[in-house]
DNA sequence: CACCATGAGTTCCAAATTGGAACTAACTGA
DNA sequence: TCAGTTAGTTCCAATTTGGAACTCATGGTG
């Protein structure tokens, strides 16, 4: 199977990252998040190839996630942001950068820190359930397949095994 | 820039993303958070083909995120299963599928429902602040770069620009 | 006017990676 | 002996990437 097929999958994770998985998109989501907007922007700080990054940005706006807008006329200049389908990405990012200040940082420490600017504190973003409140992890869960994808996702050795 | 010196780049963002930010990666994530632990379950459930599965479950291993146990002998047969850190990547995954389930579902609906175990409810994940508990959304957090960093990941046009 | 600069790409080509299929190794069981 | 299972490795053609140069529209400077 190509990658550009997987978004055939019945999975929203798949599907998902038909558009973000690739493996530029992700950072050039994190610049977005971070107020970057221009091309040559983008291109300095990824150090990604120009064609690429064009792709990148191209697939990003095609599928919604960024919204391509002229801030110039005389030459026609256009900046990417960030849809709202896009902003609802965050929590990825804020988990990923979360995840990596935890287990990859080097002597330095973390780079940067998030702070709520509502309450001024330092954010921890953690996996909690909104129904009882209390803070969720892998084992927590228990997934099941809802009506039209019986057996289509879960199979006999996964059932077993899942834990 | 080539994608795998990214992790040189003084972002956690970056460094998660050099681990498992690979295209196939984050998918056989997916899978083991199903509970899949075997090469050939992988190699079908995916599609990949199985050289690219076994460097990417080598990289895996190699990073910390998999573990590979021997789960028979005569012939010695390992199964790869989650680590602690690699668990801890679960809020990551949740985060992509409910965006999924959100922006890119099908006529039929989300494919999975995750149940939270303890209180039976289904999952409904949000980033909130563990300090005020309020939820949290992009436009709520403001970035502060840490002592060493000054200077070094946001600039001049990216404060200016950012929202 | 000629010339350089800016921003956002596109084009070219060599090098690296992927997809697809076949092959190997180390056994087990019939 | 022969087929089957599991976890890979090897091969090659096709695709994608990295790096560099080039284009286009326009503005500013001497």
């Amino acid at each position: 199977m190509r990658w550009q097929d997987i978004d055939q999958q019945p999975c929203s994770v798949a599907r998902s990252l038909a558009i973000i998985g690739d493996n530029w998109t992700l950072l050039v989501l994190r610049d977005c998040f971070l107020g970057v907007r221009r091309f040559d922007d983008f291109q300095q700080r990824l150090g990604v190839t120009r064609h690429v990054l064009s792709d990148r940005l191209r697939k990003l706006t095609e599928g919604g996630i960024l919204d391509k807008v002229a801030y110039q006329q005389r030459p026609v200049r256009h900046e990417y942001r960030l849809t709202s389908m896009g902003r609802d990405l965050y929590p990825v990012i804020v988990h990923l950068a979360q995840w990596g200040d935890q287990y990859l940082a080097d002597d330095h420490g973390a780079p940067l820190t998030r702070i709520h600017k509502q309450c001024e504190h330092t954010l921890q973003a953690q996996l909690h359930c909104s129904h009882c409140g209390e803070t969720v992890a892998a084992q927590d869960i228990r997934v099941e397949e809802n009506t039209g994808f019986e057996g289509k996702i879960l199979q006999a050795r996964v059932q077993d095994t899942a834990g």
